[in-house]
DNA sequence: CCTTCATTTGAATACCCGTTCATATATTCA
DNA sequence: TGAATATATGAACGGGTATTCAAATGAAGG
């Protein structure tokens, strides 16, 4: 780590410019729960429609209980809310943003 | 999974909307490059400046081999591309998509 | 050529994380 | 209250992946 820089004064330019690791690491932690295909999955179908727990799991073809882990981590991170009607949960996006975070990667996975 | 729907039509109509499983797998492919702190600095350093492998490593307290390793995946996933000059290699970003994706992430990683 | 230096590569390690399985909680209804 | 059902939870297992370390590649300059 003590070695010559090659461009010594653009590096320590940028380094001076760059954003906290803080802000960084939580830049990444969002789009690290995006990174996952039953969470995908997930957030398109609840864009068509709010919907209950094995709702989802049909959906997705994936078990409840799978379906309700990544749920918790999706409402932790402030992506999905949920009501309560009798037995059944609810889940739905929390807002807008989600929703654009999610076209914006997928036009970028269509132009590959 | 052989049990009755709570919401047979509803759950049915969704999945009939659902999109391919492999473009949802996709999707969250290019999410997950974004989903480590390392990459998204390295991503953010090259927003701000062309840069060579061992700058970076300067910048992001990285060492040059992890650094290496971490821009042949993000090559490969099509999000930044390198000029060779002699010994040095510069990477940059390929394009604006990746900067639209960065700040909105970065939006929502302040909404916190 | 031989050395130096920037980068790359591969194997090994260690860690993280999604799923499964079994069980618990909670709510409805008989 | 007791059975049935929807969801949640916790532990454990397995697969994936970021970093490290050692070594290889490739280019410049003496």
């Amino acid at each position: 780590m003590n070695r010559d820089l090659i461009h010594e004064s653009l590096a320590k330019k940028v380094k001076n410019k760059m954003l906290s690791d803080d802000l960084l690491f939580d830049v990444a932690e969002v789009f690290k729960i995006f990174g996952d295909s039953t969470r995908i999955k997930i957030i398109y179908a609840l864009k068509l429609s709010e919907l209950c727990v094995s709702d989802i799991a049909f959906i997705t073809n994936s078990s409840e209980s799978a379906i309700s882990h990544q749920l918790r981590i999706l409402k932790q991170a402030k992506l999905v809310k949920s009501r309560k009607d009798g037995k059944i949960v609810y889940y739905s996006l929390k807002d807008e943003h989600v929703i654009k975070l999610f076209e914006i990667g997928r036009e970028h996975a269509l132009e590959l």
